[in-house]
DNA sequence: CTACAAGTTCAAGTGAACTTGAAGTCAAGG
DNA sequence: CCTTGACTTCAAGTTCACTTGAACTTGTAG
């Protein structure tokens, strides 16, 4: 039980590959000291870091949104239950558009799909300035380039 | 108005890129007869289809899952409304899952970042079996390859 | 006839989030 | 001394859903 923790360790706990924890530190999501061997030893609150960051990806953020709300934690100081609170805080209006969303889909689907409306670029349901909403890369433009539907 | 569409009037009435036509058809998904020009000539159902694949990549379907929905199409006759229904009344299920995973998410993120508990692997909220659930591509191993928390 | 827009194919590029592979280091065990 | 296992870096590969660019043809207007 030392203090430090090695990266199988963390990738064990976590459940998150030691690539991708090499890759988080690359990105400067997480931080790690060296053991004398040049090995990362992690100090024990990036757990929750790591947590942090699983979560908000299953929230829809991108790995650099993550970034810029951990650069909002103190620096100089162990973030306490406070302190993560309010950086998730502003998390419940994203996923409340995106459970509106899901909603308006399953409810309407099938009559618009049905129907003859087709207006893609203005149906309710299609929804079209919602792209960043966290179904990842996708159809980048798949609404927008058009003026009108 | 006549009975056929240019890709051009098809990528603005639908909101699709035309690339993406072309790709779309490249991957089977739609069809398109050819003007002697060598043209495509897209007949006009085929805006019924594309609304079926936006809406289903909305719902978090990758491509290739919503080609297999749409052989399920029958191949000698116009699809009508009923048969459009089938095909996305299965959704329902995935939608209904996505939407809880939010709410328990929203619930709980707070908690559970801030708590001690950290066991991702079995934690409520991260929900590890849940990958294919709409984030796209994302971390495709992000919880999975540790057997224990 | 000449422009020019709109279409074509095919190969290669994009972005996100990682993974994989090659080549090397280091400590402990037999 | 040699192997094994855990670790390192760095470059390149992977997946998905497209987009972009180059080179070319066709149809319409003036």
């Amino acid at each position: 039980m030392a203090d430090l923790l090695t990266i199988s360790e963390v990738a064990r706990r976590s459940g998150v590959a030691a690539s991708a924890l090499r890759f988080y530190e690359e990105r400067s999501l997480i931080t790690s000291e060296r053991a004398g061997s040049g090995h990362r030893r992690y100090a024990r609150p990036v757990l929750r870091r790591i947590a942090f960051i699983v979560f908000a990806q299953r929230v829809g953020l991108t790995l650099e949104e993550i970034g810029a709300e951990l650069d909002k934690l103190p620096p100089n100081r162990a973030p306490n239950r406070r302190d993560w609170s309010r950086l998730s805080s502003q998390w419940g209006s994203r996923i409340d558009q995106r459970i509106a969303e899901l909603e308006r889909l399953k409810r309407g689907l099938t009559d618009c799909i049905g129907c003859g409306c087709l207006s893609l670029g203005r149906c309710q349901l299609a929804n079209p300035g919602d792209r960043a909403a966290g179904l990842g890369p996708g159809p980048r433009y798949w609404i927008g380039d058009a003026p009108l539907g």
